[in-house]
Parts: structure tokens; sequence; C-alpha cells
DNA sequence: CTGTTAGCGCTTTCAT
DNA sequence: ATGAAAGCGCTAACAG
């Protein structure tokens, strides 16, 4: 049986008030009686049981960081900043993945709600409204990742999307690129990501005086089998694009491997421009150019707003924009 | 403040002890009164607190799994695996990273072992000696996963490595390669990996009648940029090798960027196999020969292995040999 | 400065 | 079939 508060007190001859002190290193304590405890601490080896202190305080120290999945490259990078940002401040961070299916990121956020020990809940959706997620706020402070989904009552952290976007098409303008296609998610109210992109796209053509309706190619998700079949679909076009901005590094890693397989030399023939900056698209060759969000920035953003909820619960929701670059490589020409 | 069962139980008309039986599904229990005990719970919206829930039973159904760092690809698929199994077995899984620094292992092992909700323990450890991580299964049940880091008492799950590697090195040689260089690790004992990796290479090399130990570069770690380095001395050598097999895929993105580089054609001039077989690797150019362990064996043994220990955590060490395969694609000509 | 004690919310033994 | 009550191990309010 594990060693409890009583034994040591016992041992030392105080109580387990004192004990409690000496262990949460409280001052107004004799030193007689502090040497006395923290030997009978270190002979019984106690250790302090965090579930009754948890229980005791009402809180836990742990958020849950829900993502769609963490073997995707972006998500497993912000996953590595939120832990190592959370882990500096003292709190452990649980990961839990929605799969990107709205479903079961509604079942996620009822769970969640109904019964758990996080303080706050970290959510990077793909599919879900702010309203769906609304439910969960009563609860838990719960703080929004990634695209705002909606006209929301919650937290947000992440970047702007749209002008990220513009600037990365308006890149491929400048480079002198006119049939420029978007690639990449459904474009769709579901999907808010490709929404915002989109919008960016479509901004940056217009402004442009380019056609800002016809080159956008949907897929079913975000990874490189998908791009690769879009870019086959798209060489078969009459009018062949000369440049291509997909809307995540691992599309554009599909895409540049199927351009390659057709012969299509990027970026002379056609250029790439992704959106993530993972760290495989600094090697890829071509080397990807790519807007790069602040990943550091919106780790920290969402766990120090996330902990700002739990001081102030009722405080209003804050929206927080990280800033973004566009880095430039090889793809672009 | 949060609804309890007392509060469910006043409303109903019962005891905390009927509406403790109702909430976890008993038997026996007049229709009458559970319906009672029903629709006063449905009222108030009442969720359990798991804490209190856990500090009764003494078991937190989160396990703990700790890894060098999420956002390496191998990783970020294992932990997806890892979530995904133990998710559907109604377990939690935290994660905590050691950034691969002994120190930093050893640290986060005294405070798991000191103080911790967790269950049990996932640690892939790259630099630690078992006799190190010894010092946690005392305290709470710890599943060693990837190398045996050294003749232990802990429960382990992998792949058989000095197998694997002597297989990839192997079909270099039928291939027609002769002059094959090892690339990543220190090859030492704080690093498992990389001996066992090389003792493969050695193995194959040995009963092809090569030269075993002439060809191995080091690297710090096991990233894309190091081997990229790596690669550059290399290609300094007076005798050319004609293969490269890399210590993980990220060393082959690597070196497969810098190759392109300086002009040597893959697989003509050089072939290159890596290990881990990562997504990405299917869709390099060219695309990737590497060894594939099984993830979501070594996830779901890893956590079976844990679940059993729970249970028996006197039943004697596991050793969990999970299968590999080789995965022959463009880099090996 | 330190001892006593009342819970945190839940499960579970012991009654009935 | 259900109630009463004893804790799980800890912190903190209340004494002294």
């Amino acid at each position: 049986m594990a060693v409890t508060l009583r034994d040591v007190a016992q041992k030392a001859g105080v109580s387990v008030r004192t004990v409690s002190n000496v262990v949460n290193g409280f001052q107004h304590i004799a030193p007689a009686t502090r040497a006395r405890v923290q030997a009978a601490l270190e002979e019984l080896d106690y250790r302090p049981n965090l579930v009754a202190r948890s229980l005791r305080q009402g809180r836990t120290g742990i958020i849950m960081l829900v993502l769609p999945e963490i073997n995707v490259s972006y998500f497993g990078e912000l996953a590595h900043e939120v832990v190592d940002y959370a882990t500096s401040a003292g709190i452990t961070v649980q990961i839990d993945e929605s799969g990107g299916d709205p479903e079961r990121e509604k079942q996620l956020i009822t769970s969640l709600a109904q019964a758990s020990w996080v303080d706050g809940v970290l959510f990077s959706s793909l599919g879900l409204r702010g309203v769906d997620l609304a439910g969960l706020s009563g609860t838990r402070p719960l703080v929004l990742l990634g695209e705002r989904t909606a006209r929301t009552t919650l937290d947000h952290v992440g970047i702007d999307n749209v002008e990220a976007a513009r600037q990365a098409v308006a890149h491929l303008i400048e480079r002198g690129r006119t049939r420029i296609a978007a690639l990449g998610g459904s474009g769709g109210a579901r999907d808010a990501t490709s929404r915002y992109r989109l919008k960016g796209f479509q901004k940056a053509m217009q402004a442009a005086g380019l056609d800002p309706a016809g080159l956008y190619l949907r897929t079913p998700d975000y990874r490189r089998t998908s791009a690769a079949a879009a870019v086959r679909e798209l060489l078969q076009w009459p009018e062949r694009p000369d440049a291509l901005f997909c809307f995540s590094d691992e599309l554009a890693a599909g895409a540049l491997r199927e351009l390659h397989d057709q012969g299509v030399r990027v970026p002379r023939d056609m250029a790439v421009v992704g959106f993530d900056d993972i760290e495989a698209s600094r090697f890829s060759v071509p080397a990807l150019t790519s807007v790069r969000p602040d990943k550091a920035g919106i780790a920290k953003a969402a766990v120090d707003a996330l902990l700002n909820r739990l001081d102030d619960p009722q405080g209003k929701p804050r929206e927080i924009d990280v800033p973004f670059e566009l880095v430039v490589r090889e793809s672009s020409g």
C-alpha cells in the first residue's frame, strides 16, 4: 500500500497538517520539526497522491488537446509546441483525436463535457461550427485553435487565413503566374480552413484582375494521396494551370510527386505553394514555398488563454491573431 | 457548483447509493426507482466527478506516453496508433516529451514515479538504459517501446532491429551494391537504436563477405539536417559509397535532398534505404525503400501489455516482438 | 507554530 | 432492493 501523509505524520510524531505544510513548502515551520518530517518523508519514500490533491483543490493541472490526427505533420508540430509550453507551465497535456469527423468531434465534446478531469480543452476542429462547440463551454474552459469556425462566444487562437492565402497567391502572381489553381478541401461550410483559404485566393486573383472563380480543385481531405489524384485530373484540363496553391503542405507534397511522375517540371512548368510549412517541406525536391504559421506562438497563446480563462471564467471571449510568414523556396520559381 | 450524487439523491428521494447504482448500470433496481432517479439525473444534468471516482477506485484510466518528440513523424504515427487503440479500450493518453535527452528522461521518470495520476507508462526511450528505468517500475507499471535498452526486468515491445537492419542491407547487396555506408546515431551505448541497426548492417556485410567495419557515419540525431551534413562529408571520401543505409526515414530524406543538390543520382549512383516507413517516404522523389515496423501492432501490444500488468503487477516481464517488413520502392533501384 | 477536523464526490461494505 | 456510513488521501478552515 502506498505511503500516506498519515503514515509520515505518525512516524515523525506530528500531525498530518504539519507534514502537508512541509510537503508544500509552507513557511513558519520550526526547523527542528521540518527536519524530523523531512527525515520521515524520505525514509518512507512518500509520494503525494495527486488524485486526492486534485479532488480537494478542484484542479488537475491537465488540459486536453483535441486535434484531427496527431500523425499529420502540422498537428504533430503544433502538439509539440503545446506540450512544450504547457510542460514549462507545469501542465500536462492529454491528447485526443477527432479524425476530423464531425460526429466524432461532437461525441468528444459531449464526453468531455460530461465527465473528465481536464481543467480545460484546446480544440482544433476541422468541421465543427462554433455553435456545436458551445455545449462544452458551460462546463469547462475551451479555446478554439485554427480557424474560427463561426461567430462564437469562445476564445480563439489562429492566424489570419484569408490574408495568408492572399499573400501566397499574390506571390505567385508577382512571379508572373496567371493560371493559378487552388487545391484542397471542400470550400464548403463544414470546412472552414478551405473556405478561408479559398477566399484569400479569390481576393488575390481579383486584385490582379484575374478570374477568381475558375480554378479550384476539391479534395476529400488534406493528405498527399488526395492531391496526387487531384493533380492527375487537373493535368487533363484543356488549359493547364501554371501554378498550384495547395491548402496544406501535405497536399503540396502529393502534388509535387504526381507532377514529377507526369513530367511536369516545378517550378518551370508549374509553380507550387503550400500551407503550414512542415519540416519536410524544407527538404523536398524542389523545396516548397509555404505559409508558415507561428506554431509556437499559437501554442503559447492558446495555453495562456486557457489558463486565463480558468482564473476568469466570465471574461469576454478573446480573439487572438498570431503572426505568419510566407517562406519562399524553390517551388515557386 | 457542480451537481453531485447527493443532490440527485435528494431530488429523487433516494440514497446516494441507489443513484450510484443507477449511474453505474447495476442490476436489481426497482424499475420505478430507476425511472425516478433517471429523471432527477437528467433534470439536474448530473456529471460524475471522475477525480473522485478515481480516488476511490485507485485507477484513473489514464496512461502516459513518453516519447522523444511528437513532431518527429515516426513518433507522431506511433502516437496516433497508441491513442487510437487506447481510446477504443476506454483509456486516455497523456503525452510527454523527453527530447531524447537522458537527463530529461530521468527527470521525467522521477516525477512520474513520485507523483502522477497515470495508471501506467509507455516509455519510448532513446538514450536510457533499462536500469535507469527500473526506478519507476516499482511504483507504476511501465512498458518499454522501441529498443530494448538493456537486460531489464521490464516489459518490452518492439521489432527485431538487428534482423530488420540486416534485411535492409542484404537487399542492397542483392541489388549489386558493395560499398554500403550506414548513417545515423552514435552507435554507442547510449543510443541502442543505432547500436542494433549498426549490428544488423555489419551482420549483412559480413555474410556477403564485405568489409563490415568501414563505412559508418555518425549523426548527432535522427533528423534531416544532420543527414544532409553527413552526406556532404561522405561525398568527399576518396572512394564514394554506392549505397546508403539510413537509420531513419528522416535521415534518408535529408540525404536524398543533399544527394540531389550534389548531382548524385538516386538510385543509379547511390541507392538509399531508410527505416520507419513514415508516410512522407511514399511520396518523396524518388520514393524511399524503407523498413516498415508494424506500428499499429506495436501500439496494441504495448497498451495490452500495460493493461495486463495492471491486473498482474507481479507477472514476469514479457518480451514482445512485433513484425516488420521491408518495403522496396524506387530509391534502392 | 502545530493539532484537529471537515469535507472534496464517489464507491462499497454492512445492514436491513 | 435500498439506506447508512466508512473511507480513498489530501488541503484548509478553525483552534489553540
